[in-house]
DNA sequence: TTATATTTGCAACAAGGTTGCAAATATAGT
DNA sequence: ACTATATTTGCAACCTTGTTGCAAATATAA
């Protein structure tokens, strides 16, 4: 909780009742959530736009980021500290079974050979398979 | 053009005038489109839902493919001979210029290490930078 | 305590995509 | 050629995700 607080402090956010319930839940969540899966998690139900602006002002300063999936559905989760200014290698983990998103940003990848005239800036690794709880 | 009722022969799809279309637009496009990318394109103008009907016959039948960026936007480009049967490792290109997606499907690239329990089956990478256009 | 800025809710809208149904086309079967 | 059947198309309606404008509420500063 202090560091939710603390988050915000650093990004220079009010503590509204709003951000404190979206990171809450963002970090209790265990993978990424889609905005409606946000909000029907929050305790207090805001409404839809005000759900929408907090997490564009949360994409804007990094405390969170969003993953795209096949057939444009959009996933967000909190920027993990250690990707502060963040980096040129992302990676996901989608789950074929439970469709869960991860984290798996961590993890550096060699990055292939590109085309002549092609200059590549950063990577976004989306691996699809079975996640930790699927294989159990 | 020969090719393209080759593609529909080979795939039981009948040659109709809207399916004709979009392939024709997609293999002359040097970059993938989206929908409504295709649409402005076609020379008759089919109503939208035809469109996406046939988007979606073609990706089942993975003559097409999509491609999700940041934010959500599909993007549905050709796949290319080579990949069918559709291999693990997807590469495609977004150019931070001109907003192109580029298919780099040919290349292969190493996989990073996942967490323990976790099960790799296919990868899309997508790469950000610059074009050899926007190079040039 | 007034003045100002920020946050919230509501209504409306736009884009992307899907579904149901009926009209139009094509494909067979005899 | 002529029904009978299946496929393709268009239209209207709808859903979801996301945004914008404006006014009310709340917080912040002077």
């Amino acid at each position: 909780m202090n560091d939710i607080y603390a988050l915000l402090e650093k990004n220079n956010l009010s503590r509204t009742p709003c951000r404190v319930e979206i990171l809450k839940t963002l970090s209790q969540a265990g993978s990424a959530l889609s905005e409606s899966e946000i909000r029907d998690k929050l305790e207090y139900n805001f409404d839809r736009t005000t759900v929408y602006r907090t997490l564009r002002n949360f994409l804007n300063q990094n405390v969170i980021h969003s993953i795209s999936l096949e057939g444009g559905e959009v996933r967000y989760a909190m920027t993990p500290a250690k990707d502060k200014p963040h980096g040129t290698h992302h990676v996901h983990f989608y789950c074929n079974n439970c469709s869960g998103v991860y984290c798996i940003s961590h993890k550096p990848f060699d990055t292939p050979g590109l085309p002549v005239g092609f200059y590549p800036e950063n990577f976004d690794l989306l691996v699809h398979g079975k996640c930790n709880k699927c294989n159990a």
